[in-house]
DNA sequence: CGATTTAGTTATACTCCATAACAATTCGTC
DNA sequence: GACGAATTGTTATGGAGTATAACTAAATCG
């Protein structure tokens, strides 16, 4: 899930293989054979509501109103950030590389709520895109300040376009007046 | 990402390990030892939106302030429905399972936005711990109709209640008009 | 009937992320 | 100032979720 980087863990037991009776019962595996191709991807685009299904209390809920917008929203905005190879994670880390002087890994994690050991791999990718790099902090020899390269400063501009291009895409079917109220309602939940 | 059970795939490149200089250079890994316990677990609860930090545009875009409200809700949903080891996609499951007669492996994958092949480790799981039951479909032998066992049915009923339990403690801070505004305006964007 | 499509399944692999352990360093406290 | 505790960055390992591809049995369509 991430997106924003969030944790969400959402992990709780196994949910282990089963043996279970087939309805049409089972008959020994052949060997390859290849005839069709399979069609096209499965699981493609997801309409988060569809006709003719009965949601039931989903429908009800605040919660999967927001879900499915975000949903919505989230697809696309992978798509927009796609040509420079910056997923939401990797967006969220350069603006706060580049918002915050002197930030070392241990923050960034803290800030997105990941993990140290997951803002290593992040970190690392961004190094090896060249647009972030490791400099050796002061005062502190086991830490670094992350700053941002010439190119990742030069890529975070051209994505922070798109990405606003895009969120007014969005958002465009409201007012700029609906626009702070939908701010305001959401700031308040929980 | 998961939730609603939606796909959001954002794979894309792998960032693979990059040998890299460390600030402290680094020395041959010793055996165990074990000293300390390592203090209770990283990356708990997340905090989107921390004082003392810059979020530069990620505070003016709309989809960012869903994302925010989406995380927070979110661990507290996943919190709710933990008592029956229920995850949002198997409750998804259950109530389209419970609202959709007859519904196929193959419908609900696709209602969810996931493969078939994880609608199968889905409805598994559900199956195993006695809540679903595969009942062959009629007209149609390769297929089941899925149906909620009565088990399935009471502990829906008490996950349900929990959730809406939840959703309204959530959305308490908001009156019944600003719910509706809230939900209006979010069906909107996108 | 034969070709194609569909439902369910399995195997495999990939991505993201967490936990745990660790070395080097810094901090707190006597 | 020395020593134990905490912190920083790191690696190794593994788990959870999901996709892709191939497959069997059955239905459908010409």
């Amino acid at each position: 899930m991430a997106g924003f980087g969030a944790a969400i863990p959402f992990s709780m037991s196994a949910s282990s293989r089963s043996s279970r009776s087939s309805p049409s019962s089972r008959s020994p595996r052949k060997t390859r054979d290849t005839l069709a191709p399979d069609p096209a991807t499965e699981a493609g685009g997801f309409d988060p509501h569809l006709p003719d299904v009965d949601y039931g209390v989903l429908d009800n809920l605040i919660g999967y109103a927001i879900r499915r917008a975000q949903i919505r929203l989230y697809e696309d905005f992978v798509r927009s950030l796609a040509p420079w190879n910056i997923t939401p994670p990797r967006f969220s880390a350069l603006v706060l590389i580049s918002r915050n002087p002197d930030l070392k890994l241990t923050d960034l994690a803290r800030i997105m709520g990941i993990a140290r050991s997951g803002a290593v791999l992040l970190v690392d990718a961004l190094e090896e895109m060249k647009l972030v790099a490791r400099r050796p902090a002061e005062n502190d020899r086991r830490a670094f300040s992350l700053v941002l390269t010439a190119a990742g400063r030069r890529t975070l501009e051209a994505a922070t376009e798109a990405v606003c291009d895009h969120d007014a895409k969005m958002a465009r079917a409201l007012s700029a007046q609906e626009q702070q109220t939908l701010r305001a309602l959401l700031a308040r939940l929980a």
